[in-house]
DNA sequence: CTCCGGTGTCGAACCGGTTCGATGGTGGTG
DNA sequence: CACCACCATCGAACCGGTTCGACACCGGAG
């Protein structure tokens, strides 16, 4: 193993020196500068993680918390992952992925042994236990999800109500005036989903205002009871003419079903989903949907988690709660009833 | 922060008595002991992750270099990272998540700064050039995935080639006498998948050893692309009667292909696909599969790797090269031909 | 009563970086 | 020619653990 001290010696200078050459925290004549970088090079020299982490109290590691929880759809939560990665290599952080059930003991676990610089959180509950454990915590955080209680934490998420507002009001547009929203589980909502009555209620509401039928249902998360579901949805509200899908597994089911019912979409049925393109993509689903961008929504937190971490931004500075606002991906499966 | 200097002035003891008192390597008395636990403890000591792992030169991390290639199916390899993830903490270690492109830098930065004890290498390739840099790392290194050399690192892999000779077999069996094999995309045998390889040739020569006929074709790993694929394969041997699998993508477009086709499984078409449980009940895929095992291959990977880290095993030990067995989860979608 | 061995504890060194304060040498200015 | 400022470099301390060798104290044996 090569230390700075190698480093040092072969270049003639002493440790202080060789550091300040590579990192040019003071200035160090030129030729020094570049002999020291050249020996770097030819050793191979590549700083130790744990010394420098002790010297600095900076490890360049983010802490990610992902949770797979029963009935939530396991595909979708790898697009946050990715964007999660992918944005903190670009910012120089490596990432720190906790999977483990018990989200409070891994966060304490990682936060005290201060393996980390700073924590995203993915598929925050309402009322998350893990976010005690972040306030109290020395490195700064960034959910991705909408807690009640945003106090002392970065926030990314869909904005779910203006999504609920937005499908009703696309196929109200287009003449419609009967829908049915599938929702997630309620086993979801009672874990604390809330996303999932934020954009069941904005949608219930444009409804109301809009003096249309908006039919609402939790579908099953799982294959192939959803498929079910969805068949029984149809058959309870035969004069309905347009479905909204909050539910990623219903979405991915949904072709099977209309195939099954010999109907097809846009032509019998407008379907509007909640999901990301590249889920779509995966699964060739042929709807049109609100893309719920989680790769963009894990970049933001992580870019704001830095600027945090980085000192851009203080303690002192206002948390936000940002939320993404909600576009529909045209894939042709909306229409004017017939 | 509270450090172990805080936890033995507390106790009234030295740094190195709270030190061996907290990990039991050298006999401390019983009241010092648990003054010094109890005094730790009520501090809410942790150690210093970074402090630690330059004090043993043991970080109780271990990296997981994941690739997410173009034509590669994503959600599959969730399963291989959750099957890592989980047995690792299971055995005392975090994972050290890397997703970036170029992973031979991405290894030589985490192996060579001492961030990680190993390292586990998902989505391997029969040339894989990761291999080089892992073989000159310091940390033992565990693949899942087949490479042809095999050299200074621990193997695991589903055994491609039983399952093809299985697949084959399974279906001769039942009495069928003319299959189609729809494979991965070229594309990915090109970059080195040679699993796709592995299973195709077996079963060619399986089939070629019973006299009978095994149609092989490439399929696209994107939506819809692929279903018009399976569209003209089946147009293209219509006395085929049975279908074998070995493309997530193909599997997740079977259902709404066949349905369009207005034939069902098996009653028109034995289907035999080779994706794991979770990835079937997911999608709700009524067919048959070879099991991949990702969780198990992750599993397996992970255990062997902390053998070698823990110097259970040695480098003097040989290493091993282990396949997993094919099994068939019989999901109902095969039966002797009409 | 002395000597010996074992047990429990302590001090110091070390791991490999970073950073602060001090110092020697140089050039420019009055 | 003396003085000052500044630049480049060095030595030492520090981050927070672990571990080695030394040593004090104790009981038991001779």
């Amino acid at each position: 193993m090569v230390t700075i001290g190698d480093v040092a010696r072969e270049a003639g200078v002493s440790r202080s020196t060789a550091s300040y050459a590579l990192s040019g925290k003071r200035s160090i004549s030129e030729p020094v500068r570049l002999r020291v970088a050249e020996v770097a090079k030819s050793l191979q020299y590549t700083p130790n993680a744990g010394a420098r982490s002790l010297a600095t109290s900076q490890t360049k590691v983010i802490g990610l918390l992902a949770q797979f929880l029963e009935d939530e759809f396991a595909p979708a939560m790898l697009q946050y992952i990715l964007g999660v990665s992918n944005t903190a290599r670009e910012l120089g952080y490596d990432v720190l992925l906790v999977t483990e059930p018990d989200g409070t003991a891994a966060l304490r676990r990682i936060s005290d042994s201060r393996m980390i610089d700073g924590i995203v959180l993915l598929n925050v509950a309402e009322d998350d236990a893990r976010l005690e454990v972040l306030r109290a915590a020395q490195q700064p955080g960034a959910l991705v999800g909408l807690p009640k209680d945003t106090r002392g934490v970065d926030v990314f998420d869909l904005d779910f109500e203006e999504a609920g507002r937005e499908m009703v009001e696309h196929l109200h547009r287009l003449g419609h005036r009967e829908l049915i929203l599938a929702s997630q589980p309620e086993h979801v909502v009672e874990r604390g989903g809330a996303y999932v009555w934020r954009l069941q209620n904005a949608a219930a509401a444009a409804a109301a205002a809009r003096g249309i039928t908006l039919h609402t249902a939790f579908a099953p998360a799982s294959q192939p009871e959803v498929g079910t579901a969805l068949h029984e949805l149809l058959d309870t509200y035969p004069d309905a003419t347009a479905l909204l899908v909050n539910n990623e597994a219903a979405a991915a089911a949904l072709p099977s079903v209309l195939n099954a019912r010999g109907i097809s979409s846009p032509r019998d049925l407008s379907v509007l989903g909640r999901y990301s393109d590249e889920f779509a993509r995966t699964f060739s689903l042929p709807f049109s949907s609100i893309e719920s961008a989680p790769d963009r929504l894990g970049s933001m937190a992580v870019r704001q988690l830095v600027r945090r971490i980085e000192g851009e931004i203080g303690p002192g500075d206002p948390f936000v709660t940002r939320f993404v606002a909600p576009e529909i991906v045209d894939r042709g499966s909306t229409a004017p009833p017939r």
